[in-house]
DNA sequence: TACCATTTACTTGTGCGCAATTGAATAATA
DNA sequence: TATTATTCAATTGCGCACAAGTAAATGGTA
């Protein structure tokens, strides 16, 4: 009788574990920078998108940030309340939810502009091993996408 | 007067935005695998820590899988609830509470141990990649929690 | 035009995640 | 011993995350 190998769900095998901690440590260092802004990190991620585009379909930012309506409708219901931004549906398709940038949002981005480089300092990687972990974290991310489909 | 560079703030030079899709990607992989075992992914990773060591202390838990009593605690009822795993208080040590992996948890391991090869297989990656991967996060993690001390 | 399918967004329910607070047990120290 | 500090766990409150279900607008087709 031979013995079973569980070695494959031994914790210290798993990428997926390190994977996982990595990103909940990575937003908890966010979180005093973020706070400052009174921004939670989800919240931290549709700015970046709308200080990139000024506007945006709330589609277009759900399938971006691989966000759930169930998730993005609240927090753009607070970026709306803290006049970070403005909620209107579009005049050609009244199903799209338009949402723009405001003044007050875009101040903000003179705020934020320091954070990367403090949260990179965090990770403590260097250049080539930041590009590499990019570089992976996309290619298994496009991998499983494409297994939904 | 000069232009202040705000490419620092672009999700797409951000290491930190697809670290965090992945994760949250590649738990919702596992959502169809561990609903064959009523698990979620937390519970999942805490029965791993326990098919290893068959008892532990939930502070050992707590340290070992960076998670928050405020999960824990939750997630370990849950747990117990099912008859995977029981909760007592240890008798030297009236503050601890000792978890032990129960006849029907162990069970589970079997059930489980189909898993972790489809896993990566979603992810598509290369031995050399996954391992890589893995150095990369866990190097980040290490020192990401020795800022926090 | 009338009917059906798809798209977009919202809502509800459940669980994770964490900060902050509390309480009990233990350890450390005057 | 009495006092104080620390440790471990639970609780509360808030927001994220997502599945499932619903509704309204649009597009496609008989």
């Amino acid at each position: 009788m031979k013995k079973k190998n569980y070695d494959s769900l031994k914790l210290s095998n798993q990428v997926c574990f390190p994977l996982y901690a990595c990103s909940k440590e990575l937003v908890r260092q966010y979180g005093p920078f973020l706070k400052e802004l009174d921004l939670t990190y989800t919240q931290y991620i549709v700015m970046m998108v709308m200080w990139e585009n000024e506007v945006a379909s709330s589609r277009e930012l759900a399938e971006y940030l691989h966000l759930d309506y169930g998730t993005l409708t609240p927090v753009l219901k607070r970026l709306e309340q803290a006049s970070y931004i403005s909620r209107e549906r579009s005049a050609e398709d009244e199903r799209l939810l338009t949402i723009k940038l405001t003044d007050e949002g875009r101040k903000l981005k003179d705020r934020a502009v320091h954070i990367p480089p403090c949260i990179a300092e965090c990770m403590g990687l260097t250049m080539d091993e930041f590009r590499a972990l990019y570089e992976l974290t996309y290619k298994a991310l496009r991998n499983m996408e494409e297994k939904n489909n």
